[in-house]
RNA sequence: GGUGCGGUAGCUCAGUCGGUAGAGCAAAGGACUGAAAAUCCUUGUGUCGGCGGUUCGAUCCCGCCCCACACCA
């Protein structure tokens, strides 16, 4: 009846340790297809036991994209990941007309499916500059600054939060404009369909599963991969749950056992967040990561 | 058995010179456009160990008891 069949990514979503990777493999395998990853974390190659990257059999099993594909050293970030995946995704519908997207990273996944608004490339000194000035004279310092140079965002941007204030210092400061003259919030038109999945556990079940993944990391070594990774300690790749914990351990402030609860704790808070993100997007269909054959049958449904 | 120090929010503790109490952490909810496993915002009623006494009024003072820790025997 269709006289051409649409492209479609499925998108699986949820919060960590929730089963994702499973669920991905079953539903590519179905349809024969790859899966791009979209989580921060597991596409630096240095990064493993503590990303909880899929083992090497189920790597082996369907092929992943932006898996250990980047270096904790590499600018890694929401927009690289929306050029990434489009590529990607663009390449394997040559071959397929299925593609799934796995991942836990709220953010690329709205990138991938909704596109970034366009701003300017800034400069790496100015950026450095802005970081290393409000390192020595703290957030008050930068308050000052974005309330002069930038009143519009002092009024209505998030004037605790550090992280953002330094974005808009030095966007207003490299473009002579306000990040907000750049946030144009327009969905970005895609040429394929895509189908989101939200996969979600009963809260008592989703920390069982949480602390026994942690037992497991730092049963399979975690301690000594951190060890190796303490020279880059300070990398935004590594300001990650999991590493920060080990960090403190090994420098002396916190017991080993001490550090296993903080990853816990800080795990489940993590979690907790991305099913915040996720609640809010109205197109996933939520299902539990038992309903594998639901998955697919809803995708197939949407699909014909 | 004696002495000392404690028993206050899920945890660690602060405090009330007597007018029913507050921080950090946890927890819950939320935000999120180039760091997003990051970053930030909001939310604190709890027999102030138990029973008595003094008092207009006790979590705070007094007595007894229970529990924990330390030291002495």
């Amino acid at each position: 009846m269709l006289e051409k069949r649409n492209k479609t990514v499925i998108v699986i979503a949820g919060p960590t340790a929730v089963g994702k990777t499973a669920v991905a493999i079953t539903v590519a395998g179905h349809f024969n297809t790859e899966i791009i990853s979209a989580d921060s974390r597991q596409c630096f190659k240095e990064l493993n036991i503590g990303v909880a990257r899929p083992s090497e059999d189920e790597l082996k099993e369907v092929k992943h994209y932006f898996i250990a594909s980047h270096s904790i050293q590499d600018d890694v970030n929401a927009a690289g990941f929306e050029q990434y995946a489009l590529e990607k995704v663009n390449e394997l519908f040559l071959q397929n007309d299925v593609v799934v997207m796995v991942g836990g990273t709220g953010l690329y996944i709205k990138a991938f499916c909704e596109g970034l608004d366009d701003i300017p490339s800034i400069d790496p000194s100015i950026r450095e500059n802005i970081t290393e000035k409000y390192e020595q004279k703290g957030l008050t310092w930068l308050q000052q600054e974005i309330q002069q140079k930038d009143p519009g965002f002092y009024e209505a941007g998030e004037i605790q939060n550090p992280q953002r204030m330094m974005r808009a210092l030095e966007v207003i400061e490299s473009t002579g404009q306000s990040v907000l003259h750049f946030r144009k919030g327009q969905k970005a038109e895609r040429d394929f369909d895509i189908v989101k999945i939200g996969l979600e556990l009963p809260k008592e079940q989703l920390h069982h599963n949480i602390h026994a993944r942690v037992d497991k990391m730092i049963e399979a070594g975690l301690v000594d991969e951190v060890k190796g990774l303490l020279s880059f300690k300070q990398l935004n790749a590594l300001q990650t749950v999991g590493y920060s914990e080990i960090f403190d351990h090994l420098g002396g402030n916190i017991s080993l056992e001490k550090a296993i609860e903080q990853i816990k704790t800080n795990t489940r808070q993590y979690a907790k967040r991305q099913m915040t993100w996720f609640r809010r997007d109205k197109d996933i269909k939520w299902v539990s990561p038992l309903q594998e054959k639901e998955i697919i049958d809803y995708t197939s449904n949407r699909n014909s």
